[in-house]
DNA sequence: TCCATAGTTCGTATATCGTGAACTACGGCA
DNA sequence: TGCCGTAGTTCACGATATACGAACTATGGA
C-alpha cells in the first residue's frame, strides 16, 4: 500500500481543484466534509445524494480530492481521517472554495428534482439521443 | 451542420462550469474572452500560452464552453462571434466566475515557469513514473 | 492465530479527449 | 452562375481517464 501523497500547497493548481470538484459525487463529498468541523472517515461520506458509492470508487474519489490538494487524509488505526485543506487553499486562492461551495448550495436549493446524470450537460444528452436514432 | 446549442441559464450547472474551466486551454480561452469587452472569433483565441491549438480541438473546446453555458456563439458571415455569458452566470451563481478567473490569474502570476501538463496533477505524474519503472 | 473492518489496488469494460482528414457554410470575384 | 478561399464543424480513431467488482492489505480486537 503506497503512502498517501499530499501535494505541497504551492503545487496545488486551479485546474486540479476545478477538475476534482466538477464531479458531482466528489463535490458532494467535499461539501459535506467542509461543512463538518471535525475529521470524517471515508465510509461516513459514502452516501452521495440517494445512492451509495462502491468502496473502490470512493477510494478513487478520495485520491483525486487528496491529490488535488483539497483534502488531507491520515490513517488512524483501521480507518482514515479526512479533513479539508480549506484554510491553506483560501490563502493561495482567496474566495475560490467558498464561491464554489456556495454555487453548489444554490444549485441544490434551486433544483430539487435531481436530474439523473450531471458532468455530462443537458446538451450532451440531447446530442447523444439525436445520434442514437 | 447542426445548429448551435446554448443551454438556458437555469440549465447551467456548476459541474459543467467547473469541468469546462478545469482544462487549461479552455480556461485560457475563457479568461481572455472575459477580458475583452467585445466579441472574438475562434481563431483570434487560437493561441493558448505558447502553442497554437489545432482547429478541430479549438472547435471542441468552444463547444464545451458553449454547452456549459459559459459562452455565447453567433454565426456572423463566415466567422463566429463569441462572447461570455458572465452577467447571466453571475446572477445564477454570484461570485463563482470572478473567483475562478482571479484564481487563474494568481496562479499564472505566481508560477511563471509553465509546468508542461496540468489537469493531470503533479501527483499523477509521479505515480505514473513510479509505475513505469 | 483467526476474524472483522476500513480502505486500496488490479483488471476490464466504458466513456471522454485530442487531433488529422474530410466536410460544410458563407462571402467574394470572375 | 461557378469557382475559390476562409472559418469553423464533423468524423474516425488512438490515447487517456473513469467506474466498479474482485482480490488484496493493514489494523484492531477476541
Amino acid at each position: 500500500m503506497r503512502p498517501l501523497f499530499h501535494p505541497a500547497i504551492d503545487d496545488v493548481t486551479v485546474e486540479g481543484i476545478l477538475h476534482a470538484l466538477s464531479d458531482p459525487v466528489r463535490a458532494s463529498i467535499y461539501a459535506r466534509l467542509a461543512g463538518l468541523d471535525c475529521a470524517a472517515t471515508c465510509t461516513a461520506l459514502q452516501q452521495a445524494g440517494d445512492r451509495t458509492i462502491p468502496k473502490s470508487s470512493l477510494s478513487q474519489h478520495f485520491r483525486v480530492l487528496r491529490e488535488a490538494g483539497l483534502v488531507r487524509s491520515e490513517r488512524a488505526g483501521v480507518e482514515m481521517h479526512n479533513t479539508t485543506r480549506c484554510a491553506e487553499i483560501e490563502q493561495r486562492f482567496p474566495g475560490l472554495i467558498p464561491a464554489i461551495l456556495n454555487a453548489h448550495r444554490m444549485q441544490i436549493a434551486g433544483a430539487p428534482p435531481p436530474r439523473p446524470p450531471a458532468r455530462r450537460t443537458a446538451a450532451a444528452s440531447v446530442r447523444k439521443k439525436a445520434k442514437a436514432r
